[in-house]
DNA sequence: CTTCAACTGACAGGTTTATGTCAGTTGGAC
DNA sequence: GTCCAACTGACATAAACCTGTCAGTTGAAG
């Protein structure tokens, strides 16, 4: 839990908008100046703003701020948490996605609420989790769809790498990964990837059919 | 990385709702049954329905499902994300605000694409990072729109614990923590908390105005 | 009361992760 | 060219975490 509060402590001191040297960021939450260098990579890698320039240090370079949101309150603060998450996501769709939610949400809820909105004004800030990974989730999700067949590239939990094309069925997310339900024609059965061990995915152009034993109901956990 | 897998996989032998004891998921899993037990507390401290009973052994006691949603793909994947993790939070009125959310978002959303989601169902399951604590966030939240004083207990990295009343202005997303901008009147200055590390928060009948001096806008970090 | 299996606490060993030191390199400004 | 400070890689050590063993306790069911 220490290295996250001083990943958190490092982004308050870039907050002012200031240049910042590794060394007096270093000196000032007593680590070395590696430590700091390594946590740069850190934030950067989390989506936080913060450019390092040699000879010259470290600054912010954006500061992303969303306007006030006219909800009730308790939907508010799921909206917002679902929008930090989504904002998170390196998928750039998905990003813009998040912002035109809260618009809709925003225009479609009545708008008596907007006057006392304004003490409740609220920012968001990337800082995503770099273990999880989102990079497949529009062509899978979009296959589901279409019912397009899936080539997989597949890092199985033993590190096997397979290859294979899938009739991808239905999605899940479980909170710390999301799993992909789909029929796998290489192993002629129902498997479960999980998305985040998926190399590559690419959406063939053959169209698949229901066929009975083939179908989301026929499968059985 | 190899805990979080067990986890997962925990919950996949779960899944068909049976019974199962502590030795037979061990077994299979290829670790003690002490494992076993510590991976039930983390996952049930992660919100994950799962129970065990003495003599018995651990049965998942519910399925959340959710009915499939109308958004645009990539609308749909943002709520996805966001719900998800409004769902994980231990607060009720956010849980049910989330679903409510999506409600109005599904209320509001052009019906045409409601035919083609049939394809995409999806379930969003529990599973709490169990470091973040959203406990206190109603009660600030509601107070920086009340304008009303809180009284804190709040436990500060250095472990110090202090009881202090502030007015609170301001509230941010990290991305891993929430902070609390707030007019202190212990401190006699502005001071930013973070809601993870507080301890109690109490609204207090008392209200305040705005002062020079006491004012977001007069906040400079 | 006995049995079963969930549960708990303490401790030791192993593994992973974090950090510091050091010795470099790189790119821009002057 | 020199200076500056960001950056990188390698290595050793220290701290944190994970896991298994063991010796219990607890609660329900028979």
């Amino acid at each position: 839990m220490r290295r996250t509060d001083r990943l958190f402590d490092i982004i308050q001191i870039l907050r002012d908008g200031r240049l910042h040297r590794a060394q007096d960021i270093a000196d000032r939450l007593e680590v070395s100046t590696r430590t700091i260098y390594r946590d740069m990579d850190t934030l950067v890698a989390s989506g936080v703003p913060v450019a390092g320039e040699r000879g010259v240090g470290y600054m912010i370079t954006q500061a992303i701020t969303l306007p006030p949101l006219t909800l009730t309150p308790a939907e508010l603060e799921a909206l917002n948490l679902g929008i930090a998450v989504a904002t998170q996501i390196a998928d750039a769709d998905l990003k813009a996605a998040a912002l035109t939610l809260a618009d809709k949400i925003d225009a479609v809820l009545p708008t008596q609420t907007i006057a006392e909105a304004d003490a409740w004004k609220f920012a968001v800030y990337p800082f995503a989790d770099a273990t999880h990974n989102f990079t497949h989730m529009p062509v899978v999700r979009a296959a589901i769809k279409a019912r397009q067949k899936l080539r997989l590239v597949y890092t199985s939990r033993e590190a096997m790498v397979t290859t294979r094309t899938v009739r991808p069925l239905h999605m899940e997310y479980w909170g710390r990964v999301w799993t992909l339900t789909a029929w796998c024609e290489l192993r002629e059965g129902f498997r479960v990837f999980r998305l985040d061990l998926i190399e590559s995915a690419e959406a063939l152009p053959e169209l698949f059919v229901d066929e009975p034993g083939k179908r989301i109901e026929d499968y059985e956990p």
